[in-house]
DNA sequence: GGACTATGCGCGTCGGCGTGCCCAAGGAAA
DNA sequence: TTTCCTTGGGCACGCCGACGCGCATAGTCC
């Protein structure tokens, strides 16, 4: 991976905060001249760094006030047991984030819902269907002290 | 919130596919006029539904391979304990997310590092010097299954 | 029927972006 | 040490496309 440099740090760093800046704007923040910054983010682009631009939304302004952290415990963990159950929980629109854990055989899941009515229909329509579940946790959150896409170290010079 | 149509979600829709549309494609796409497209832009910006636009970065390109699942517990859950952590807790570079939990006086947080060494740095720097810290407990994340910013079911009509 | 909201169209201006070429620095080999 | 080659940066040009404005219009609510 670490072909990267400082200045492509920068770069990146830039992009996170605003994506939308201009290739000059860019030169100019990170001290290069704009073709030179136009060839390092195709550079970027080309070896998978980037990934995309995407649009940063408020989840309250949309309604999603809700997020509660889901832990799935499965009866067996075979392959074909994990398998089928990624690939169901792949489907689920209302999951931004799933994790198998080491350790034990269990799912950390992230769900976003309206509200905890939302939530329950979420958990009736689609965790508590979920082949080979054993058992559901769900923990509510009251408050959400931290939010980023990614750790602030991994762009530092 | 809900001043929003299905013509918003898909322009929201498109947007986190690529932020970087120009008007005009997007205005196909959602079936408008470009002019008419980029006012209900300008406007889900100044309402507070759009809050920047961002690039998406690949960790595992930036050799962050190691996401954990820390839980923390508190001595005590009064106001200012809480305030204190929470303080302390968002200034720590590589937290991604921080929730406080209801039904317990715990903290969920996600952490992604470089791998396990650099996750003992994290956790001697920053994690055990937490204010008011009673408890932590890490678990290791062995596969992402899922990663999305905002739930899908959020952008549908 | 009047006012408001939102759309569509056409225009002009402006600025970005990409390309091609040259230059400087660093490393390797003779 | 000298020379060649490679890598990355800067400059200048030209084309193309985006963006924002103003106005006319349709649909809606009161």
């Amino acid at each position: 991976m670490d072909g990267l440099d400082r200045i492509d740090l920068r770069i990146l760093a830039e992009l996170v905060t605003d994506a939308r800046a201009s290739q000059i704007e860019l030169a100019e923040k990170v001290g290069l001249s704009p073709t030179a910054c136009a060839r390092r983010i195709r550079h970027l682009e080309e070896i998978g760094v980037i990934r995309g631009y995407r649009v940063d939304l408020e989840p309250s302004a949309l309604g999603l006030v809700t997020t509660v952290v889901v832990t799935i415990t499965l009866e067996k963990q075979s392959e074909d047991y994990l398998a089928a159950f990624e690939a169901a929980i792949a489907r689920c629109p209302d999951v931004v984030s799933c994790h198998l854990m080491s350790g034990s055989d269990d799912y950390h899941l992230q769900v976003i819902a309206r509200d905890i009515a939302d939530f329950e229909r979420i958990h009736k329509q689609h965790l508590s269907r979920m082949p080979g579940v054993a058992r559901i946790h769900s923990s509510f959150a009251m408050r959400e002290v931290v939010r980023r896409t990614i750790p602030e170290t991994a762009l530092r010079g």
